[in-house]
DNA sequence: AAACGGACCAACCGCTCACAG
DNA sequence: ACTGTGAGCGGTTGGTCCGTT
């Protein structure tokens, strides 16, 4: 007998998210933040579980969220973090703003996996399906050997379109590739990672931090109550369609995501939290790594680095990384500090010799509940 | 036209972790 | 040290759509 979930006991709704609840939450949020999701519900006037409500904010109702087809870009530091960090999708869409957790591992089951798998390559231990046999051989053989000669050792066939072979290449790389010592390979095991939880101390705080003093986001709410008037179904309908053709026409709560990018850009642009998050996530990662002085994350990130270089250059310094150079860890990732971001960063810097943020809290906004007392829904 | 199966994705579930008391 | 509670994470489920037979 598995016990009863929270929305049970308490005979909450469940299932899909009408249009008013998300109203509903929207404005609450908006307008009051969030002090405990557990009380949000009801304070918001919904009969749902905090649980339901924070989920359905983070995936859904957060105006910082991107939405539409993931661009080759994000595939790919999709891929190489999937390699580094395995399931641990949190830590992936930290490093993807706009991107929820759900969505990449979405994307991931449905798509990369298959993807990957076609072009031979294992979506678990991202080495060629043929690399068992290929673990057995004398590593001193492999590190001798190009990735093009190895691959072709392995009956990868040279008339393979060069496409297929460039993609299996980058992606494989750190598999395939032994370094002098042969022990370098990123995998996940050899991480080290702390089994610490790392949360992404997300942009709740930093939304409230940013909420309008009237506690609208006029430009959303205005075209959310023009769209309003839709009918439920046939907006859900629509938005399904075309969230797969990757259109976001309307704006206005249904149950499928539909900024326009529009809303998006403007609410972005006042919130900023998502770069926010991943940019303490990131501390939090290279923190970790560098206190356990492990060198295979740092071959990991170093490999994650070098990849990106190759694709779209979004690293600076792949080839010379040094945990030692505080300014180069912002940019090996592209999500910069911004505003009151660095003015925080730089107190920490000041305070505790920059070595600890992972004991940023995800500060619950409002603890005056009265606040919360004088909302009446 | 109906049935079927696969793809997609929102939401749920159960677990772990952090923290306050 | 222990316990209860809330937050967050990753795995899984279930509903919907769409293409094929």
């Amino acid at each position: 007998m598995g016990r009863n979930s929270c929305c049970v006991k308490q005979k909450l709704r469940k299932g899909l998210w009408s249009p008013e609840e998300d109203e509903k939450l929207y404005n609450y949020i908006t307008r009051f933040g969030v002090g405990c999701w557990s009380s949000v519900p009801k304070l918001a006037g919904l009969q749902r579980c905090g649980k339901s409500c924070r989920l359905r904010w983070i995936n859904y109702l957060r105006p910082d969220l991107k939405r539409g087809m993931f661009s080759q870009e994000e595939e790919d530091l999709i891929i190489n973090l999937h390699e580094a960090l395995g399931n641990r999708w949190a830590q992936i869409a930290a490093q993807l703003p706009g991107r929820t957790d759900n969505e990449i591992k979405n994307f991931w089951n449905s798509s990369l996996k298959k993807k990957l798998l076609k072009q031979g390559v294992d979506p678990n231990t991202h080495k060629l399906i043929n690399d068992a046999q290929l673990a057995i051989k004398d590593e001193r053989e492999c590190a001798e050997l190009s990735p093009l000669q190895m691959l072709q050792q392995e009956g990868v066939p040279s008339s393979a379109s060069t496409a297929q072979l460039d993609h299996q290449q980058t992606y494989n790389l750190s598999s395939i590739l032994c370094s002098n010592g042969g022990k370098m390979e990123a995998s996940r095991e050899n991480l080290n990672f702390s089994s610490k939880q790392v949360y992404d101390p997300l942009f709740l705080s930093e939304f409230q931090a940013n909420v309008d003093p009237d506690g609208f986001h006029s430009s959303f709410l205005s075209h959310c109550h023009q769209n309003l008037s839709r009918p439920y179904d046939q907006s859900q309908r629509e938005n399904h369609h075309h969230h797969h053709h990757h259109i976001s026409p309307i704006c206005g709560f249904n149950s499928m995501p539909n900024l326009t990018n529009f809303d998006h850009q403007n609410l972005a642009a006042e919130t900023q939290f998502s770069h926010h998050s991943s940019s303490r996530t990131t501390k939090f990662v290279m923190n970790e790594a560098k206190e356990s002085s492990n060198a295979s994350f740092q071959q990991a990130m170093i490999h994650i680095n070098n990849n990106d270089n190759n694709n779209n250059n979004v690293v600076e310094n792949g080839g010379s990384f040094s945990w030692d150079d505080e300014s180069k860890l912002d940019s090996v990732f592209p999500f910069q500090f911004s505003g009151i971001q660095i003015e925080e960063r730089n107190q920490k810097l000041q305070n505790q010799n920059s070595d600890d943020f992972a004991t940023y809290q995800l500060t619950a906004l409002p603890q005056n509940m009265n606040v919360f007392n004088d909302h009446r829904i």
